[in-house]
DNA sequence: ATCAGTGCAAACGATTTGCACCTCG
DNA sequence: CGAGGTGCAAATCGTTTGCACTGAT
């Protein structure tokens, strides 16, 4: 519990960047800011939390690359991740929401470039990184339509 | 301009309604709901829309399986595009938010079902559609890097 | 010491909802 | 005619911002 971490470098490690940055570490999937900030309420550490804290240091992490904005299909608050060598794609049931992991990403089965990404780094653009989403209908709600 | 044209079945086709789906039909994007209200209001065809018609016709076509929810990556608020038979992907620069449509997508080439698929489908899970986006950074905002 | 980072409360923009009226089928 | 759809205004929710204070370097 008292281990010495080594947090990324170039700005100012303060007691709520930290608390947020390990709520992200530690998070299986992309959280939103309300998730993040309960989350660290649940530790009630020492003092009082702000959600636009939250925020900002949210935007910070973004402006420094660290993490990935992004948000659930068909939903519509924003849920943040950490940047890391692997990450999960989904899929999103429309009816109901649910969100059922794929156990791997497509794009690692292409070996060749895409033609899209060959274009892209040909007109300057740099590719670093993706997100996929497949969408339908899940067991249960299939059922309930029928 | 005067042309018949027949709307899909099951709802009420009122004025409004109609409106709505002419604009989503004619659009080359998904829009936002602002964004089909706008439309709208500037051909001031009869009487007046309240943005919130619009929100509760997005939510009824959503219901009915004719349009797809969205948002861009990294921006907020919610987009709406009628699922048509071709859809077009989006590379989006993660510093400025340009989107780059990309000509093709990698999806229609692979023959093979995707393991992912497969075992969705196993397990109840009905496929209607995807969502893909590459991000990174274009060519301009890497020069500002830079 | 200094300036970036934070808490608080108020502001904001997108989306939703209650209610009385209107219109499609 | 009647159920469902709509306009309007007020409410809600997620997110942002101004300002005075605190704390990391």
């Amino acid at each position: 519990m008292e281990e010495k971490r080594t947090y990324p470098q170039g700005i100012k490690w303060t007691r709520q960047r930290k608390d947020v940055y390990d709520v992200l570490e530690s998070a299986s999937e992309p959280l939103s800011a309300v998730q993040i900030y309960n989350h660290i309420e649940k530790h009630p550490a020492e003092g009082n939390y702000a959600i636009s804290t939250i925020y900002r240091i949210l935007t910070t992490f973004e402006e420094q690359g660290m993490i990935t904005k992004t948000t659930w299909l068909g939903d519509d608050s924003c849920v943040y991740e950490l940047k890391r060598n692997s990450h999960t794609h989904y899929a999103v049931c429309l009816s109901c929401h649910k969100r059922i992991p794929l156990h791997d990403c497509p794009f690692e089965h292409m070996h060749d470039q895409s033609h899209e990404e060959e274009e892209l780094q040909a007109g300057g653009f740099t590719v670093t990184g993706h997100k996929l989403e497949l969408y339908g209908y899940c067991s249960t709600c299939n059922f309930h339509k029928a």
